[in-house]
DNA sequence: GTACTTGCAAAGATTTTGCTTCCAA
DNA sequence: TTGGAAGCAAAATCTTTGCAAGTAC
């Protein structure tokens, strides 16, 4: 948001106005939120930033719009194996999906993209007839500074 | 278990034994129920099962043997692209990782195995020097009855 | 015998639901 | 104007912790 206020449309935004989402206050703040942010955020930490912007949002809004939004096809849902407890980490779904590896001993996560996942993906379609909407890629283990 | 109330000794129980872990008969259960179990079992499940065999057995020691596997790296943790809620399911670790198909439309859950995913791992492994320790495929969508 | 494990109760963490008021289209 | 959305409180779901009593080795 500018200094006056004004909020750029983004894709996400736009991409559920086009299916006839009433857009609402909190739900440009969460959805713009989520656009850009650099990591991977949880519903509490997508809460905190909101509150930044609106102190009066609730948690309940982040659910569900969090739900709107995987209903809709338009994040992921990572669990980044559950390095920190049960929650549930959100990324605004990208046209190229990625691996996420994460390192168990720094917490640090990486993100790994490969046409061989690509053909992975063709060869699951392929030989089980299974049309694939989303995917996740999770790898624990040792990264690079810390093994 | 047969009539007369034995238990044979199954990978996994020996795998424990090996490492120093105590055996108590409430784990001996437990890591058999796992080690045979056909499907995916989360916690309550694997727990009422463990209840047909000893009907004082706790959540709370199926919660704990569960944390003492994950820690030896003897389970595998999946979420099943969190089909019915925000339970986790364990299975037995195999000597092949596979990916796990779920559909979203029935349930049901298919693994496939891939030479692909063996190079994929490996690609990871050396371009970004990480060393995977556990790795979870899962993909959503229609399978090939249900699209 | 001793250190580790269990069961019970209670707490913690995360997410969902019911219901009233409010607001976007 | 009107159906959908937000806020609040309470509940539901899944998992962990503290502690006394029990058990494997």
């Amino acid at each position: 948001m500018d200094a006056e206020g004004r909020v750029a449309r983004r894709p996400l935004e736009q991409e559920l106005v086009s299916r006839g989402v009433r857009m609402t206050r909190q739900r440009r703040i969460l959805v713009r939120i989520i656009q850009e942010a650099a990591g991977h955020l949880d519903a509490i930490a997508l809460w905190e930033r909101a509150k930044g912007e609106d102190a009066s949002i609730n948690t309940v809004t982040v659910y569900r719009t969090l739900t709107l939004l995987k209903k809709h096809g338009l994040v992921d849902e990572l669990d980044l194996m559950h390095l920190e407890g049960g929650k549930h980490y959100y990324e605004a779904k990208t046209t190229r999906d990625h691996i996420h590896l994460a390192c168990v001993k720094c917490g640090r996560i990486q993100e790994f993209e490969s046409s061989l996942f690509e053909k992975l993906k063709g060869q699951i379609e392929r030989d089980r007839q299974f049309r694939i909407d989303t995917v996740r890629v999770e790898a624990g283990g040792l990264c690079d500074r810390c093994k």
